[in-house]
DNA sequence: ATGGTAGCGGAGCTA
């Protein structure tokens, strides 16, 4: 049965409700990754959202800050969330669905203004938070799972709009991409979005501070969709939704879809 | 080098 997945900072999904409802009501995905909720579990406006079939959240909050949640139509166990660098922060949580498939939805801290750890304690604590997920993923060695979120770094060259003008840009460090590749590889994780899509500039976020975002065009690719390497062949038709960065009042951050024959 | 916008919560932090 393939099943599609979706992966969205919602930059506090209490504010933004009625586009996660446009988004499942458009696009259908069986599951939607959210990051950036922004608000206690208790008080998501799930609905709107079982309204649209999405019976099945697994979630983790906290109040101004931070926050995931997996909407689905499909069940949901709830395996958990890891504390990736001791910060107490809402940035994790896990769940599986019938197929067996688990899902891992991450918001990786954005680490600050200055890439130096010894000047900024978040670019540290960003660090900290990749090094540990590494090592974590590295010992359990996952099987038949998928990691999405926003992991707030653009890995490649073609991940950002320019790549040299970046290089000292918190996302876009070789520090934070050394990090981010170690983590990927030590889990055995593969990029599924540029696994199916290798070729070309690829962004998901544009800035809030852009005044004219589209027509600049000086994005970033910051959320991700990866999976192990004994389902991630099954993944197929990757695509972000640029538009939904144009709807009214949006987020900062475009969804990532991915499509898997499981 | 700076400032530009947005959310939360009601000033300043975070992104």
């Amino acid at each position: 049965m393939p099943f599609t997945l979706a992966t969205w900072n919602i930059n506090s999904v209490r504010l933004r409700a009625a586009l996660v409802s446009r988004l499942l009501a458009e696009e259908a995905p069986d599951v939607l990754c959210l990051q950036e909720c922004k608000s206690p579990v208790d008080m998501i406006p799930t609905e709107g959202f079982h309204a649209l079939g999405y019976t099945h959240m697994v979630a983790r909050g906290q109040k101004g800050y931070n926050g995931v949640a997996i909407l689905s139509k499909l069940p949901l166990e709830d395996t958990g969330e890891t504390d990736f660098a001791g910060l107490g922060h809402a940035r994790h949580v896990s769940a599986r669905l019938p197929n067996g498939v688990t899902i891992h939805n991450c918001y990786v801290p954005a680490g600050g203004d200055i890439p130096d750890r010894d000047q900024n304690v978040k670019f540290g604590q960003k660090l900290d938070y990749l090094t540990h997920l590494r090592d974590h993923f590295h010992e359990q060695r996952p099987a038949r799972s998928i990691l999405v979120g926003d992991l707030n770094i653009a890995p490649r060259e073609d991940d950002v709009w320019d790549h040299k003008a970046l290089l000292k840009i918190v996302s876009h460090t070789p520090i934070e991409v050394d990090h981010l590749n170690e983590a990927r590889e030590a889990g055995g994780w593969v990029d599924v979005t540029r696994a199916n899509l290798p070729e070309g500039r690829l962004y998901s976020w544009w800035s809030y501070r852009s005044p004219d975002w589209n027509a600049a065009d000086k994005g970033r690719r910051l959320d991700h969709v990866w999976a192990t390497a004994d389902i991630a062949n099954a993944g197929h038709s990757s695509r972000i939704l640029r538009d939904v960065r144009g709807w009214d009042q949006p987020s900062d951050h475009a969804p990532v879809f991915a499509t898997f024959d499981l």
